[in-house]
DNA sequence: GCCTTGACGTTAG
DNA sequence: ACTAACGCCAAGG
């Protein structure tokens, strides 16, 4: 069966909300789960589009991260609410836009277990 | 309708 | 171990 873009992008942020707290995700695992192999910049891209769908608040964009466990997408939020929102979660930084991904990193199928 | 950019990841040197 | 280039999917110009 087929899958439409908006479902595309539906499956992204469903899985992004399922991300408990304390805990952070990467692109590539995401990706992964759906089904992309290398569309991780697909997974960014679907999360850029969560602020002209006004679903920020529904989508904790703030607790994925890239592979490294580096805040690539700080930018795209007012000021360092992405930073103190992890802070606010206990999670730990190995550096200042840098969280121990090794820690606390999540995968999507984690919920199976 | 073609080309460039982008919240990334992997492989090669 | 570090740096450089390529690949992937989608959207905007």
């Amino acid at each position: 069966m087929k899958q439409e873009n908006s479902d595309l992008y539906d499956r992204i942020y469903e899985i992004v909300s399922r991300i408990p707290s304390g805990k952070v995700s990467t692109y590539g695992a995401i990706a992964a789960y759906i089904g992309l192999v290398s569309g991780a910049r697909v997974v960014g891209y679907a999360l850029n589009n969560l602020d002209l769908r006004n679903v920020s608040n529904s989508v904790p964009a703030h607790r994925v991260v890239n592979r490294l466990g580096q805040l690539t997408g700080r930018a795209h939020f007012p000021g360092d609410s992405m930073k103190e929102r992890l802070e606010q979660e206990n999670v730990m930084f190995t550096e200042e836009y840098t969280v121990d991904i090794q820690r606390h990193y999540w995968d999507p199928r984690e919920e199976l277990i």
